[in-house]
DNA sequence: ATACGACTTAAACCATGGTTTAAGTCAACA
DNA sequence: TGTTGACTTAAACCATGGTTTAAGTCGTAT
């Protein structure tokens, strides 16, 4: 149960300090504590959070969309349901996303191949 | 070996109009013939690096890049080899950003199996 | 003749997702 | 005691990737 910094926070996902600052000023990572001097401490539970949002960041999943889903979060379990819409539709998107790639993988293939044979 | 038009090439690979406009802009598309009233010519060759300009978009390759490898193309075979790398490297990205996206849609399913089972 | 739909342009506008700057506070160490 | 390093803020700034607007030109169907 420790707490850590924001540089701390920062080191372990390897992502800027001024990055999350932006997080939390977009709502995404409400209810940070602060010690006497205003700075932030990270509890767990905000390692936690902020790895989710690193997650759904991850799958391209929008700022406005995340903080939909935090704000959720924050509610409690009278909104598990919507949460559970929310990453069922997010999951497909996200394969969507995938095939999409893969598929245009094939391209890029096809021209490393003709590339390869023509030098 | 028919020409199109800029709405043809539109539908047929669903993008906007603008956005074929932008791309010509930045130098994606070159050598675009016109006909007497300016309006635009795409001939089978414009259409299908239109089509490799949209591959590479999305495999989220940035403009300036793409700008890079098509200017390389139109450059002729002394490229080939630039070319090549370019797209070795490009695959790679790719597969790296797949691999991401994989690996984080586990933290999705976490919530979903969770609030699937909370219900 | 005219009106419509498809096209043209340059320039302005917009959303998204941060990053940078400037000025300041605080704790700890030399 | 003073200076360094880690933190704070609000606001300005930036890149990317388009989209929209306004004003105009054609070709064709009525």
């Amino acid at each position: 149960m420790q707490y850590c910094t924001i540089g701390e926070a920062s080191a372990k996902f390897n992502i800027p300090e001024s990055t999350i600052r932006y997080y939390e000023k977009k709502g995404l990572l409400p209810l940070i504590e602060r010690d006497e001097a205003g700075r932030r401490l990270f509890s767990e539970a905000q390692i936690a959070l902020l790895e989710t949002v690193i997650c759904l960041k991850n799958t391209h999943m929008p700022i406005s969309s995340i903080k939909q889903y935090i704000d959720w979060v924050v509610e409690g379990d009278s909104t598990i349901d919507l949460r559970l819409e929310m990453m069922k539709n997010h999951k497909q998107a996200v394969l969507a996303e995938i095939s999409l790639m893969t598929e245009s993988l094939k391209g890029i293939d096809v021209k490393i191949t003709r590339y390869t044979n023509r030098k």
